[in-house]
RNA sequence: GCCUGGGUGGUGGAACUGGUAGACACGCAGGACUUAAAAUCCUGUUCCCGUCAAAGGAGUGCGGGUUCGAUUCCCGCCCCAGGUACCA
């Protein structure tokens, strides 16, 4: 029989879900590996062909290790919180569970079609409620606890207010709010409930409090700024504007020095732990504190309570005797009290103006200097030097401190500032160049500085930074541009918020009564005062009863048997919560104690690889090393870091074909289609075409005609006969009719050939355009390796014959070859080494069993079907395949019999030859000068000269 | 601007720690089998010169350098992709 691949398929297909082949255990004598895909947002389109290629890869590293006598976890599941199926329900009013439970089962056909080893009966899904309950646990968990500094760990809140009890706020070193209250031990014992609830808010990992977001009118919600691009949403693309709204957030800015340690010890790409390091932003620098000069010059009306300093936060200590000016942030809060009478109008036109200006502006508008003066000046701690205080927007008030010390000499934005506004510019080392532009150089020697003249740049740091210190002016500070997490959204599908309200403070409900489940909405549309869609719910509160409430002192359910009604919080957990831990559920998905048991977590550990898009570098890789810290804090996780490998596959972008249509005099196009190579000598207009109807960039004229009545009879100018079409990569959407599906590969060549495809395209890491023009050869090979089992007519027929030296040479190449390329994850490569050996060994006219056997086995994990199909028909058990033992690679059937080879380098012949890595260095020059290889070439003639390099490559001048 | 990758035939891409550049595949050209098509097989295919061939020359974005030898290492530039930005 040919090669059938769809009844091979579905047959596999079936068995190996029949018989739970892929089914992981909790504990075995094998050692582990976890390998895992980023699982996917069920959209409505389903999988284009760009989607399987982590999977492939990831799938084909899960067979890999099986055979390598691994106890392997691949599991899969799906993000099924979000957006889009939001958005379906808001126009269709079908319930969000409806669309994604759909989108799943195509997603599950699709998958299932490719052949994959994953073990679904792990699956997960995050909307499900059974998974969001840990969610919602996890949440209530970062609810019940602060982060201890001198522990440099999250703490339960227990030992926060323990020490509150028993010594006040003194001692306290912990990330919380800038205003926290000094209490003592006494204090705290009498504050009332309710303020001391609000006094931990203030500590809590996750918490309360008005910030400035992203507010997203056309999507009704609040955007993380990684969901904003360029002002406008990244979804959908509508404007964005600041909002301030009381918002949940995640303290994650307790863990930046911590994410940002661990990206030394995982083996990520360096982009993607590049990325992250920016996004944390960390600069060493310091808090300087300048005097305000004579504060009588300030506006007596809003001085009251002013400060007489102002702070300023510099990465450039060093440069503080060329700072000649201040800069505060127009919306600084100092800013009121410091602008003189004279300056006020100039000041306030100022202000408005800036407000005024959307962030698009700013983007779009060139680095023109623009700013007011206040009419107040500050001195410079340092040397008492009386300088300017000016208010512009190239200083951020979100920050530092919202104020900066203008160095023209070494900073180009305040040299282009003090250029504009005639303010002094002072060079301060001695190789400084300032003619054009500011110089921000480290070298040399300060001049101009003071005490610190003639020092170089570490000295001036630490003097400066002692010096401040001493003075009480100063001190040295590390900044961080990440800031906390926001973790509300006002939508519906999403996971509910474990929260309910009295007095205005936030409360956790009992966690018996998790899952807090979604409830049921009439629209999915925020209400008319604008609550989120959750306010629709009827009578959805939260029921305080008796026996719950003793444990709150102040509850009024205590009082009755009838419970009290509470709010819930309204607002949903972002799309990124569910996907922040989902790793640990795969480990038990169906556990009902616990996210997972003990045990499993032990024995699984952490994600040993980790395959996905680099598009969740500063997302969901940043938010789920940050719940696995805190997690490892709270004890539920044993290691820091819960991804070690991590790989991002390329993206698949559309090859788009098209034809060139011929315009008229008038400029209208004609239904005449001109050939590629002619489509400049006439007038002509590209037109997007169909891929699935090109094959080879050759259109199908007839498919054409039929693909829109306008083109039924269109006409063509053809060379060589056919009709070349044009291309062009671009995104792969439906408008561009590049979209190929991967039902449609499968159909036609069967998911091994597009397994294999999707791996030869190129390296797996790389983006590269999916172009269906090589499918044919790999396609063949599939078709080649068959017929090593089988005769002239079909019949299968294998030999039972010791294999010729040869054939073992050719066998043992590849199986060196593919485990070298699958460890390094070059699976590209691989495949053009299976095709080698299959080539070598149909030359040989090889059928031996021996050979045949091992051969099935290696190349398994890339096409699974076909070798499940002829290791069965080599006599093996069904279903063994994946897990026999991989053929070990013999080394003493590839001693290399050539290892001479000539080469002419600057006009003298060499002889350039790889000696055996088992000879001694010593040895070396007798080996050569003894072998027959080498004499072959010299001719009796004694050489000239012999080098040898690195004991392994010899060169011969002859 | 800064950070991180990358630049090799008509195309996708190979080349492990510096050792015969272009493996493998597509495409193209020619041929075999066939009434024909499909399928399969064979030959050729970096460029230039050369009647086939032999021989020769050039060649991994550009210009230099180190080396017996550089796609690989170093210096300076150009271009492309991704990320990021008045972050002090």
């Amino acid at each position: 029989m040919d090669y059938q691949f769809k009844d091979i398929e579905k047959k596999w297909q079936k068995f190996w879900a029949e018989n739970q082949t892929f089914k992981a255990e909790n504990n075995s004598s094998k050692p582990k590996y976890y390998v895992l895909d980023m699982f996917p947002y069920p959209s409505g389109a389903g999988l284009h062909v760009g989607h399987p290629l982590g999977y492939i890869a990831s799938d084909i590293f899960a067979r890999y290790k099986r055979l390598k006598g691994f106890n392997v976890l691949h599991p899969m599941g799906y993000d099924s919180f979000g957006l889009p199926a939001e958005q379906y329900a808001i126009q269709t009013g079908q319930h969000p569970a409806i669309t994604t439970e759909t989108n799943i089962a195509t997603y599950r056909r699709q998958l299932d079609q490719l052949g994959f080893s994953f073990d679904w009966s792990r699956e997960v899904r995050t909307s499900s409620p059974d998974f969001y309950k840990w969610t919602q646990w996890i949440f209530m968990q970062l609810f019940n606890s602060w982060y201890n500094n001198l522990a440099d760990k999250a703490e339960r809140i227990d030992t926060l207010i323990t020490h509150f009890e028993e010594k006040g706020s003194a001692g306290i070193n912990a990330v919380c709010d800038d205003e926290v209250s000094v209490f003592s031990a006494g204090e705290w014992r009498t504050m009332p409930y309710r303020d001391q609830q609000k006094e931990l808010l203030k500590y809590r990992l996750t918490y309360l409090r008005e910030s400035t977001v992203n507010w997203c009118a056309a999507l009704g919600t609040v955007l993380a700024n990684d969901e904003v691009k360029d002002g406008f949403s990244e979804r959908g693309g509508f404007p964005v504007e600041q909002k301030k709204m009381m918002q949940w957030s995640m303290r994650i800015t307790a863990y930046a020095e911590r994410l940002l340690n661990g990206l030394d010890t995982i083996d990520w790409p360096e982009p993607l732990k590049e990325m992250q390091r920016n996004w944390i932003g960390k600069s060493v620098g310091a808090l300087v504190k300048f005097t305000i000069y004579d504060l009588r010059f300030t506006n007596e009306a809003q001085g009251g309570s002013a400060d007489d300093f102002i702070e300023v936060f510099t990465t450039r200590v060093d440069t503080i005797f060329g700072a000649t000016f201040l800069v505060l942030a127009p919306e600084h809060e100092l800013v009121g009290s410091l602008t003189t009478a004279a300056q006020k109008n100039a000041i306030e036109k100022y202000i408005v103006q800036a407000k005024k200006k959307s962030e698009l502006e700013r983007m779009a508008e060139a680095r023109v200097a623009s700013g007011a003066f206040t009419g107040s000046y500050a001195l410079n701690p340092l040397n008492d030097e009386k300088i300017p205080i000016w208010i512009a927007d190239y200083v951020l008030a979100g920050y530092g401190t919202g104020a900066v010390m203008a160095v023209p000499s070494g900073d180009q934005r305040d040299y282009l500032f003090a250029k504009h506004y005639k303010l002094p510019i002072i060079p301060i080392i001695d190789i400084q160049n300032i003619e054009k532009e500011a110089d921000p150089t480290k070298d040399g020697r300060y001049i101009n500085s003071g005490f610190i003249d003639g020092m170089n740049y570490k000295e001036a740091t630490t003097a400066l930074i002692a010096k401040l210190e001493e003075m009480g002016a100063g001190k040295g500070k590390i900044n961080y541009r990440m800031r906390d997490a926001i973790f509300g959204r006002q939508r519906y599908w999403g996971e509910p918020v474990p929260v309910y309200f009295k007095d205005g403070l936030p409360y956790l409900i009992d966690e018996k009564e998790l899952p807090l489940l979604l409830p049921d909405v009439d629209k999915y549309l925020p209400t008319e005062s604008g609550e989120p869609p959750l306010a629709r719910a009827k009578d959805w509160k939260y029921r305080l009863t008796s026996d719950k409430a003793l444990a709150d002192p102040i509850a009024d359910g205590s009082k009755g048997a009838e419970p009290v009604v509470y709010e819930y919080e309204l607002s949903t957990m972002p799309g990124w919560a569910g996907s922040s831990w989902y790793w640990y559920r795969y480990m038990d998905a169906r556990n009902d104690d616990a996210f997972a048991s003990e045990q499993a977590i032990a024995y699984w550990k952490d994600v040993d690889l980790y395959i996905g898009g680099s598009e969740h570098a500063t997302g969901h890789l940043l938010y789920s090393r940050f719940w696995n810290k805190f997690l490892k804090d709270m004890g539920q996780a044993p290691v820091e870091e819960p991804f070690k490998k991590l790989i991002n596959q390329g993206m698949i972008q559309g090859r788009s074909n098209l034809v060139y249509r011929l315009i008229d005099d008038l400029g209208r196009g004609t239904n005449t289609f001109v050939s590629h190579t002619f489509r400049n000598q006439y007038q002509t207009s590209p037109l997007h075409v169909d891929v699935n109807i090109v094959e080879n960039d050759v259109l199908d004229i007839k498919k054409f005609k039929e693909w829109r009545p306008e083109f039924e009879n269109a006409e063509f100018i053809l060379e060589n006969g056919k009709y070349i079409c044009g291309f062009e990569v671009e995104k792969m959407s439906k408008r561009y009719y590049n979209v190929v599906n991967p039902d449609d590969i499968a159909n036609r060549y069967g998911a091994d050939t597009l397994r294999m495809y999707e791996m030869f395209l190129g390296p797996l890491e790389q983006s590269k355009p999916w172009n269906t023009n090589g499918i044919e050869g790999v396609f063949k090979f599939l078709r080649k390796f068959w017929k090593l089992f089988h005769d002239d007519k079909f019949n299968f027929n294998v030999s039972g014959e010791e294999p010729t030296r040869q054939e073992l040479k050719s066998l043992h190449k590849i199986i060196r070859k593919v485990e070298e390329d699958v460890e390094r994850f070059s699976f590209n490569t691989s495949v053009s080494s299976f095709m080698i050996a299959v080539n070598e060994l149909t030359d040989l006219k090889c059928n031996k069993r021996a050979i045949l056997g091992d051969l099935v086995i290696i190349l398994s994990p890339y096409a699974p079907h076909i070798c499940e199909e002829l290791w069965t028909m080599l006599g093996n058990e069904a279903g063994t395949l994946s897990y026999v033992a991989y053929p070990k690679f013999n080394p003493m059937y590839l001693v290399e019999d050539e290892f001479a080879y000539p080469i002419s380098v600057n006009g003298k012949t060499r002889l350039n030859l790889n000696i055996p890595l088992s000879l001694e260095p010593a040895a070396v020059e007798a080996f050569v000068l003894g072998s027959a290889e080498v004499q072959k070439y010299i001719d009796h003639q004694t050489p000239k000269k012999v080098i040898v390099v690195k004991g392994r490559i010899v060169n011969i001048v002859i």
